[in-house]
DNA sequence: TGCAAAGTTGCAGTGGGTGAAGATTCTCGA
DNA sequence: TCGAGAATCTTCACCCACTGCAACTTTGCA
């Protein structure tokens, strides 16, 4: 199935037009790039990268449609012994280390165009927002709460954000994104109602 | 310079047109209104909408600009004796009471729209990044950390996160804002480490 | 080999969004 | 009161994002 020539031809496809875009809006800027421009870049017509893409952005800064599941069984595969919080933390570290850290040009090129052209960062994570659907129902399950009740939701969102805010970090600061991941993270177990005096 | 005729015709021109995308959206739905439409409603030309909002989007859930600068003076304002978490909790509330509730039809159109159309929640919150960093400013200068360091960063990340979650219970939740705020951003200081098992 | 399914393509059309030139309306000082 | 000048609105022309449709090509399978 998952084999044949037919789905690595497609899995081809749209990893060039993935690539496509990302390296000419690196270069160029954003709307210095045209949906032409990408498709011919990637060897196929215009009409074709809608069959992959829904438009431009999706294809720049998309988000892993594997994100959301995979966080899920990390937060689930969590010993028991051990808080929610911290299962939360150590899943998207896992996530980093198995994702982030492979395909690590591709996403500093993803980077650089988001910093150049800040308001597409909010339009990055808004695929980010389908994988915390995914994280609140592994904390539901996890607490034996109901995925409507307030503390899988704000839990998720909350990690969400600090995960986010790691990312932005990682941009300037220069340090490795997991560190800044798991201080993040950290501080929401501890709670924020202390802050801390330190610089960091 | 605010009171003259210009200023007048500007703003009732801005307040006809958010007016018009927001009643005609909640009526016919996103895709079947156009810019051309909401234009000839506002009594104005298509050309004059795009002097006034980005996008379609935007005239229909675009962010209050006001809002970040309102949140900073109102965190700012809250006593030292408080904790910043919570001087950040009274200020959303306060926000709260002097915006959504005055102009409650409107937010309940609002709703209703992100509500048939869950897509656009996302692209609603956008502006709300702006208005975090007002909030980043706020706890730093507070807190007398730099804007940069963590602490302030994903306070108000955390926040915005657990505000934006009450905003979506309250669609959903027959339960009034301010009480879905509160309980939000009090999880937040309490510390996440812990989940309350009861269901609310 | 032959057929069905899936993928690709060109085409035509709708609508979002922008730049520019000119008409209209308001402001303000004389 | 009036006219210069500025802000705003309109019309027009244009580019590009995106979609539905009807071929056409390639792949999977019997």
């Amino acid at each position: 199935m998952t084999g044949g020539l037919r789905d690595r031809k497609k899995r081809q496809t749209r990893d060039a037009l993935a690539r496509a875009a990302v390296t000419l809006v690196d270069a160029r800027g954003f709307d210095q790039v045209t949906v032409d421009d990408i498709a011919a870049e990637a060897g196929v017509s215009a009409r074709t990268f809608f069959n992959y893409f829904a438009g431009k952005e999706e294809a720049v800064v998309g988000p892993d449609p594997e994100a959301g599941p995979r966080l899920r069984a990390l937060v689930a595969a969590q010993p028991a012994s051990m808080s929610t919080c911290e299962a939360v933390k150590v899943a998207f570290l896992a996530e980093i280390a198995g994702e982030v850290d492979v395909d690590r040009e591709l996403w500093l090129a993803r980077l650089r165009i988001v910093m150049a052209h800040p308001e597409m960062l909010v339009r990055a994570f808004v695929g980010s927002q389908a994988a915390e659907k995914f994280l609140v129902e592994a904390i539901a399950e996890r607490t034996g709460l109901a995925t409507t009740d307030t503390y899988p939701q704000v839990l998720a969102a909350a990690a969400g954000a600090a995960f986010r805010c790691a990312v932005t970090r990682w941009a300037t600061a220069n340090r490795p994104l997991d560190v800044l991941a798991a201080e993040a993270l950290d501080l929401l177990a501890v709670g924020l109602a202390d802050p801390p005096r330190t610089s960091t």
